[in-house]
DNA sequence: CAGTTAATGGAGTGCGCACTCTAGTTATGA
DNA sequence: TCATAACTAGAGTGCGCACTCCATTAACTG
């Protein structure tokens, strides 16, 4: 036997690879990023992407489990904590602080576009599983405490956060006159306001 | 002479091109509807596509000033009314049912998708130009009345309504269990909440 | 009717792309 | 140091696409 995958190197190469494709896909959309715009982005050879990657869009789902691996790992560290409230803002503000790499909101786009894209629409419906999943408990205690709203659902109440947090997402990608920061306070603030319990009445 | 041009018979086949545009577009986003495909939905050859539009882009841009033309309009229908959060929430209403058409949301993701593209973003920075200036007044009288929150300044609050229907297009585009009727009131109150004045204090 | 031009379909074309193949290099175990 | 296999680059390939060209038909004018 001779010369063995050194698992280390290999996944360094690959995130080498996938930061470029990031890039790249926020710049010019998936379709619009060529493989070619990839490699020369990477500094790679066309032979170099595809022996770590047998597609372009295996990139891609790389990409987005990246995302959802980040997320779980973001609620482990929620785990036992006492207020539901604080945790389900600190999702948000976590979610806004990702949204501060620039090419956060080019990418959303360029994901967007593709979701019809099978593999990639099982990849987001297996992302947003996980974060329902994970956001459904601190909901229902903060429901029970009357700490939030209880005139909708859970479940819809969890997806206008995640739509709000879309919202301030394609914000984003509009280009200049955006102050990542100060806006970000106003996305805690409107979530904060939509939890509240409705008005009396 | 022979033959003139009628010009209503030409805007006819012009928007049935473009209707079965946007359903392409929809289904399979932009660079994933191919002019054959368009050709096939609409039901006529492709000479007949490019005789009507010069470049499959020019279809899009069509229905994106179609779009701008349509929300002007709306903004001339409200000339002359009295309350002016009533207006904001008419415009947010007004959108919110334009996102029925069950392609409103593909089409949404579709144009993000190219909105990089060169004519593409002047067409959107057009429409969004028109909205802001017709949205601006009627923000202006509402703080003015203290009627609205005014710790956010009045472009930034803007943006965050334009935002928050932003949101709830991308869950249109999120397939089953949305039902836009109920849906849209969510909306309509989530919008309340956010332009309600700070608390004091 | 004849003359003219718009309208239409569809075969054809050239190009850009994702992906393949191959030859050469580097690192490892025996 | 030799055998082996991972690694790398880049030329090559086939295909799908936007768009063109042309022949035919439809509709109008005089």
């Amino acid at each position: 036997m001779a010369r063995p995958v050194d698992p280390e190197r290999h996944l360094r190469r690959r995130l080498h690879i996938i930061d470029a494709a990031l890039t790249r896909f926020a710049a010019d959309g998936f379709d619009g990023a060529s493989t070619a715009a990839i490699c020369r982005t990477a500094g790679i050879g066309s032979g170099t992407f595809f022996h770590y990657f047998p597609t372009k869009v295996d990139v891609l789902l790389a990409i987005l489990e990246l995302g959802t691996d980040e997320a779980s790992a973001f609620f482990r560290t929620q785990d036992g904590r006492d207020d539901p409230v604080e945790v389900l803002l600190a999702y948000v503000d976590h979610e806004a602080d990702s949204l501060r790499d620039e090419r956060a909101g080019g990418f959303v786009r360029a994901v967007g576009a593709v979701a019809t894209h099978e593999r990639v629409a099982v990849a987001l419906a297996r992302h947003q599983e996980v974060v329902r999943d994970a956001l459904a408990p601190w909901v229902q205690r903060a429901r029970d405490a009357g700490a939030i709203r209880t005139d909708l659902p859970a479940a819809q109440t969890i997806r206008w956060v995640l739509a709000l947090i879309d919202g301030f997402a394609t914000q984003t990608a509009e280009g200049p006159g955006f102050d990542a920061r100060a806006e970000s306070a106003v996305l805690l603030d409107t979530v904060r306001r939509f939890l509240r319990p409705a008005d009396g009445g």
